[in-house]
RNA sequence: GUUACAGUAGCUCAGCUGGAUAGAGCAACGGUCUUCUAAACCGUAGGUCGAGAGUUCGAAUCUCUCCUGUAACACCA
């Protein structure tokens, strides 16, 4: 039930065409206290038109409109508030959501559309950090979130396995390296010989030709560079695979760079037919002037191709294989001018998808203020975070209920949720200055503060003797639920939103109003009395469970039913 | 230097397309477990919304200028 048109339409009743309904929704606002009504309409837009002030509109207005399907309508100063009435709108959203359950809220506004998200993405031969949890997890989150819209989304973890950094690596490998090391420890050691080079090429430049070389052979398809480089992905995947376990995230496709390696020929055809390659200090550019973009680099000097000949081609393959309803770049935001060069170059092709590209770009991970990077050493783990997590979660656990079971399975949900829900908290453009005591947070606003609203929700539905809710009149009167239904009745409309502005955060924000005003009822008012209103009570615990549940989901972080 | 993004309580951040006395969470101080999980709830204290102009009935929110910070700016990704 739209309560917003519901309000409209009586103010459309009282007035005399001075405004159409459509000015009257959208001026509609939801007052901030709970004691000025539900929904109000400020008449300071009429004002002018009517020739008076809007005390005196409101007044006038108030006794034109008819009152019997509200609580009351109230004016205060230039507001006229409208109070719904309680017990119909809580029967209302609880008949709705025990009807529909975990599918309360899905829409098909996008009509089964294709959409392939590029997320995640680590480099092969280098550690997972904090910066990789972020595009995992956003991407993640944003892959539900569009599932919910009716939307048919493709998690790609276009993996960093190719380009000058194997070069690096390969002269790294060959000159300090060994194969029992790389065995033993893949990632440690590869990484090792990688800061190794970078140190030393700083004294021995003609260390930069040697990896030059070394990459130029890999694109040429030289047995050795071929043999080293898969050995060193397959290694890298194992443990990648195991952080993303830990995480409880799946991906529908790994093409990474080197998929798309042989397939670069048609973007730069396409390029060279519609004449758009120049030639510009040895290397080939495509100018970007009438965008307002500085030309983009697409071959170097010596011909080989760069990151953006590769995403040229990634678009290229999308777009025939996926034809996608939008077409999604989980990136940091240190890029954001990179993609406005990619999507640019793309247009001018005639990529169909190129108008559909959105870059979803996050903020950045600094310690200290300073930017991580793997040559420098400067890294957080993201494998050590996760196990610092999970490890504390453990430790509150043994505190606070000793006696639960499956206690290491719930210490990680619970350790990685805070996890993901901190990053997921805030707008994802916000910078982030990592320190580890900030994400080892259960208390407050944070992910262990949603699981256990969800789980005393479940506990109350385990101790109560039938839930027999389904043949429940849905009616309660308590003023300290009303705060909870209405949160409850939002949910569809932010999942919309968050939908819209590929957001996370909204939904991660949505899940502590939620927790929190159930919270606050259940502190105020006791639910497992025999009364009469009772089964509507458990109906309302039910849908705060299957609510919260679900946010948490929409966010990629699990709801156990206790802990 | 150019461009982009940011500047709100001690700290971390919310404040939707401008609207009613600027809100949370941490941290501080105080209160609430013989009764549904105290990872909770309740209260106290804490702010020239970076500065200044402008638009408007009305600005933290829109426009301009300035200050500060971060990032990007051709052979990395």
């Amino acid at each position: 039930m739209d309560y917003r048109a519901q309000v409209t339409n009586s103010i459309m009743n009282a007035l005399n065409d001075e405004l159409s309904s459509a000015v009257i929704y959208e001026k509609l606002e939801r007052p901030k206290d709970l004691s000025m009504g539900d929904l109000a309409f400020p008449t300071f837009v009429l004002a002018k038109s009517m020739h008076m002030a809007p005390n005196k509109i409101a007044e006038d207005l108030v006794n034109k409109i008819d009152a019997t399907n509200y609580e009351k309508v109230e004016v205060k100063g230039a507001y006229i508030n409208f109070f719904l009435n309680k017990p119909n709108f809580g029967r209302d959203v609880l008949t709705t959501i025990i009807a529909e359950g975990a599918a309360y809220g899905q829409n098909d506004n996008g009509k089964g559309g294709n959409v392939p998200i590029d997320m995640s993405s680590p480099n092969i031969a280098k550690p997972m950090s904090m910066g990789h949890l972020r595009s995992t997890v956003i991407g993640n989150s944003i892959a539900k979130i569009l599932t919910k819209n009716g939307y048919n989304p493709i998690k790609d973890n276009h993996l960093g396995d190719w380009g000058t950094q194997f070069g690096k690596l390969i002269v790294g490998y060959k000159k300090w390296g060994s194969e029992e090391e790389v065995r033993e420890n893949p990632i440690d050691n590869l990484v090792k010989y990688y800061v190794r080079f970078h140190k030393e090429d700083q004294e021995n430049p003609e260390l930069d030709d040697e990896a030059r070389d070394w990459f130029r052979k890999l694109e040429d398809g030289d047995e050795e560079a071929t043999y080293l480089w898969k050995w060193f992905r397959e290694e890298s995947l194992k443990e990648f695979n195991s952080v993303y376990k830990k995480l409880g995230v799946g991906f529908d496709t790994y093409n990474g760079e080197a998929f798309y390696n042989d397939k670069m020929d048609k973007g730069i055809n396409i390029l060279k037919e519609k004449d758009l390659l120049h030639e510009s200090q040895g290397a080939s550019v495509v100018d970007l002037e009438k965008y307002g973009l500085n030309p983009a680099l697409i071959l170097k000097s010596d011909g080989a191709t760069l990151y953006i000949t590769r995403d040229i081609a990634t678009a290229l393959y999308r777009d025939k294989t996926y034809n996608p309803a939008l077409n999604l770049y989980v990136v940091g935001s240190e890029q954001t001018y990179y993609f406005e060069q990619l999507k640019a170059v793309l247009k001018e092709m005639g990529v169909k998808s190129a108008e559909n590209l959105h870059h979803i770009p996050f903020g950045l991970i600094t310690v200290n203020g300073k930017k991580l990077s793997t040559r420098s050493g400067r890294i957080i783990l993201l494998d050590e975070v996760l196990d610092a997590a999970i490890e504390l979660a453990g430790k509150q656990i043994n505190e606070k209920n000793p006696d639960l079971a499956n206690k290491d399975e719930i210490a990680r949900q619970v350790g990685v949720g805070a996890i993901i829900f901190g990053d997921l908290k805030n707008e994802r453009t916000n910078n982030i200055d990592f320190v580890l005591e900030d994400q080892l947070r259960f208390e407050g606003e944070t992910g262990p503060y949603v699981q256990y609203s969800h789980a005393r929700a479940e506990s109350i539905l385990r101790k109560a003797n039938n839930t027999n809710y389904n043949n429940s009149d849905m009616l309660i009167n308590d003023a300290n639920a009303w705060e909870t239904l209405r949160i409850l009745h939002d949910f569809p409309k932010v999942i919309q939103s968050a939908c819209k502005d590929f957001e996370p955060s909204e939904i991660a924000k949505y899940s502590i109003r939620l927790a929190k005003a159930f919270n606050k009822y259940y502190a105020h008012s006791k639910i497992l009395v025999e009364d009469q209103e009772l089964p509507a009570r458990l109906a309302l615990v039910k849908s705060v469970s299957i609510v919260l549940k679900e946010a948490l989901s929409l966010l990629g972080v699990e709801a156990p039913d206790e802990m």
